[in-house]
DNA sequence: TCTAATATGTCACGACGTGATATAGTCATG
DNA sequence: CATGACTATATCACGTCGTGACATATTAGA
């Protein structure tokens, strides 16, 4: 998939989608991630085993991530060129959230 | 709706939602705040119609907005303190977000 | 008069996260 | 050695959501 197609396609992702991604900094497999999610959220979220594996499947396909290694019981994965550029546009995009929720803010106070 | 099924329903929300109870910071109505959202974004967005108007509904009924004042064709909608309590608990997870995004941003360039 | 902008509404479609269910290996405790 | 907790992956049905197309009507300007 080329990366035009995958910008359109996972911008804007689902804060799920987001923290799998933010989790690849190192290769990490599936289980690996949910821990990963689970410290970095202070505990808040917990991913569903559906969803990791559904969504780790579904990145590979499209070029966002690649099989690090595959150990007997483990597959590691890391993210491809492709990928960083797609979290880079979706951390700018969480920037211009960042900016009008601080902006707007005191109104609801 | 009670105060914490609301929560639950509604966080995470999609950047759509998020950007049309921002809007509402003001009485507005639903083509006021396709043309708000489209300033606040940089015109990066661009609600579509049944977005809009299906998420108002839906959001009426829940207790997150109510109908402000309803003109001969226009129908003004503000936000419920249930709204205001839900938009403070929303912007704090971008916060998290956020945070997070800034952290590890470094590790993709 | 015709076009663009304003304004709301409905519907089918595809995509997504979730939790249940299933399977299997590992490791410590009693 | 058995039992339970944790590690690890996979699949499936379900409900929800945003989207864009389509429809309709009013108003303002060229």
């Amino acid at each position: 998939m080329n990366a035009d197609k995958v910008m359109k396609k996972y911008i804007p992702m689902t804060e799920t989608a987001f923290y799998i991604l933010l989790s690849l900094t190192e290769p990490r497999h599936g289980y690996g991630i949910v821990k990963h999610v689970e410290e970095i959220s202070g505990t808040r979220l917990h991913l569903g085993s559906g969803t990791v594996y559904g969504t780790l499947t579904k990145m590979q396909k499209d070029g966002v991530i690649t099989v690090f290694a595959d150990e007997e019981r483990k597959t590691l994965y890391e993210m491809t060129d492709l990928g960083k550029q797609l979290i880079l546009a979706e951390i700018g995009r969480l920037k211009e959230l960042h900016r009008n929720a601080v902006k707007y803010e005191g109104d609801f106070l």
